[in-house]
DNA sequence: AATTTGACTTACT
DNA sequence: TAGTAAGCCAAAT
């Protein structure tokens, strides 16, 4: 399924209404619409094509929240939960700069991750930002 | 129950 | 041009 931004506001909508499992062994405490919201930023950054990267602020306003960009970060932080995995370490902030890469495994895997899709990294922050910078459309 | 804290960004001193 | 404030809102304390 091709998930577009339009896919992702109809998901958005859904956000604030508490949304009723059929499943009732899983008292996780997903108690309503984090797993929309979660799934909804996982899906604008599975988009995210290999070799390139995008921002938080980019993926916060192709979610519908355009000023939440620490939302964004909220939920990548939690993003172990998610199924699918997730390329978190193709987003990082406005300035190019792996601000995340502390919330990894290990502090240098980002930049490594990265680096094994071609983006060099230096100084924590990454090489051609502005070029390797991919819009969620 | 109230306050602080972020994987952020923009706007205004 | 650099520093501060404000906006976001769920978690953690």
């Amino acid at each position: 399924m091709e998930i577009n931004v339009v896919t992702v506001r109809i998901i958005m909508k859904k956000f604030p209404e508490k949304e009723k499992r059929t499943s009732k062994k899983k008292p996780v405490q997903e108690k309503s619409a984090e797993a929309t919201f979660f799934d909804a930023v996982y899906a604008v950054v599975r988009q995210v094509p290999r070799g390139r990267v995008t921002t938080y602020g980019a993926v916060a306003e192709a979610t519908g929240l355009r000023m939440s960009a620490r939302m964004v970060g909220w939920a990548l932080s939690v993003c172990s939960r998610a199924k699918p995995k997730v390329p978190a370490h193709r987003v990082v902030n406005r300035m190019g700069i792996l601000s995340g890469r502390h919330h990894f495994a290990t502090p240098t895997l980002m930049q490594e991750l990265l680096e094994q899709e071609g983006v060099k990294v230096e100084d924590d922050t990454v090489v051609d930002f502005k070029q390797l910078y991919w819009e969620p459309s």
